[in-house]
DNA sequence: GGTTGGATAATTGGATACAAAAATCCAGCA
DNA sequence: TGCTGGATTTTTGTATCCAATTATCCAACC
């Protein structure tokens, strides 16, 4: 509810930052589909500016693989292949294993009660049927990486999961996944409480990769 | 000796891509050093174009991590603290681990045979002082991620060697690396020999995690 | 009827020009 | 002598313009 108004107030920042936010919140929720070319005049009128700012965008969405770009071939929306997202799941796996590994020394009874609460809204997301349970999810997981105060982990980690979200949206409206992340995250929980990093990355490693075998009916038309 | 040349031929490729290359080569060879501003239209002129292409290439610099941009403040060559080196190995220990893990059931006869012939091409070039060293011990890594055949995080992995390249450059100037890095890849090899992709997981997450502590001496002056 | 070739239109890449922001410098003041 | 404030200079960001590349369409030919 923030993100629309931002963009018109000009509150912050450059016109270049507002067409790659812009960008990658339509991306996020779907709302271009892979294989959708991105023309910089259409979206460059669209938020009021001129191409260049959009251009500049497009190499950021780029490099977080959100889009694809070809030298005077404009830029495609970046469908990804199951094997792609199967990759996906396995990087985020070693990333946030290494995460968890790094956080569960920093745990505290706070940050486990925001766990247990946020496992309760995610749960209440999932009822209602809203798509903030894929935010939800995210910021599960996001409070538990951050913990490990690696920023370049951090940020990489965080890009994977922009990457996967639109999939990750489709499959909750596939398969009801909700019922079945409560516990998933619980055992999460639980390692972490164990205190023991290895066991805590082990489980977060499996926890992970476990997802995508689930994904396989949304495949992308191109790349 | 082919990259020169390269630049004014303009066989391939569209500005932005030239200035891009151009730029990862000079920041790879630590020709700028970390803390330097990189002006437009200093290196605009130096290829011989206009600040725009430039200024694009500075984006996906900036997405590989090598310079930090700020909004009205330019492009400032991205040092790394020690802190943030230490990072980087952390996550190449757990990403090459992967990598690693899943080229171990991909390795050959011919593959082993040009790893071996590659630790003798990194000895000499260790012997002779020559800088190529680097370059060699990039190969062998490459060699056995890619077999890992996962682009995305071929992808990731090399960007993190380009990063630290200058470092790992600047360390060979101090400590004699490749006296004791014949051992440790032979130890390597010896991992990948025995098939057991968890346990040459683990060799390489050691053997990378190894050598961040040898390089306390050098830290960049800002970010 | 299908395919190839060329002319035309649309789109992208790059250069220049202009506006806005930041850094610098210098004068005035305490 | 050191600090503050404002004008100037420098640098960055954006828009517009032009060139180059690619896509489209239609006609001629096989």
């Amino acid at each position: 509810m923030s993100g629309s108004f931002a963009t018109s107030v000009h509150l912050a920042s450059t016109a270049e930052q507002e067409a790659y936010l812009h960008l990658q919140q339509a991306l996020r929720i779907g709302r271009y589909k892979p294989g959708d070319r991105l023309i910089p005049e259409e979206i460059a009128s669209e938020i009021g500016m001129s191409r260049m700012p959009v251009r500049e965008a497009f190499r950021r969405l780029a490099a977080d693989g959100l889009v694809t770009l070809r030298p005077n071939r404009g830029c495609v929306v970046a469908g990804l292949t199951l094997d792609e997202i199967h990759e996906i799941f396995e990087i985020r796996s070693v990333l946030e294993g290494l995460a968890v590994r790094l956080a569960t020394p920093k745990m505290t009874t706070e940050i486990f009660e925001e766990l247990e609460r946020l496992l309760d809204r995610m749960e209440r997301a999932g009822k209602s049927g809203s798509n903030d349970w894929v935010l939800r999810h995210q910021e599960f997981h996001a409070i538990i990486f951050n913990l490990s105060e690696r920023p370049k982990l951090i940020r990489q980690i965080t890009a994977l999961h922009v990457a996967i979200e639109p999939y990750m949206r489709i499959w909750f409206d596939y398969v009801n996944k909700p019922l079945s992340a409560r516990e998933e995250h619980q055992t999460l929980i639980d390692a972490l409480r164990s205190g023991d990093p290895s066991h805590a990355e082990t489980v977060m490693q499996e926890h992970i990769i476990a997802t995508p075998n689930l994904l396989a009916d949304y495949a992308s038309p191109r790349r």
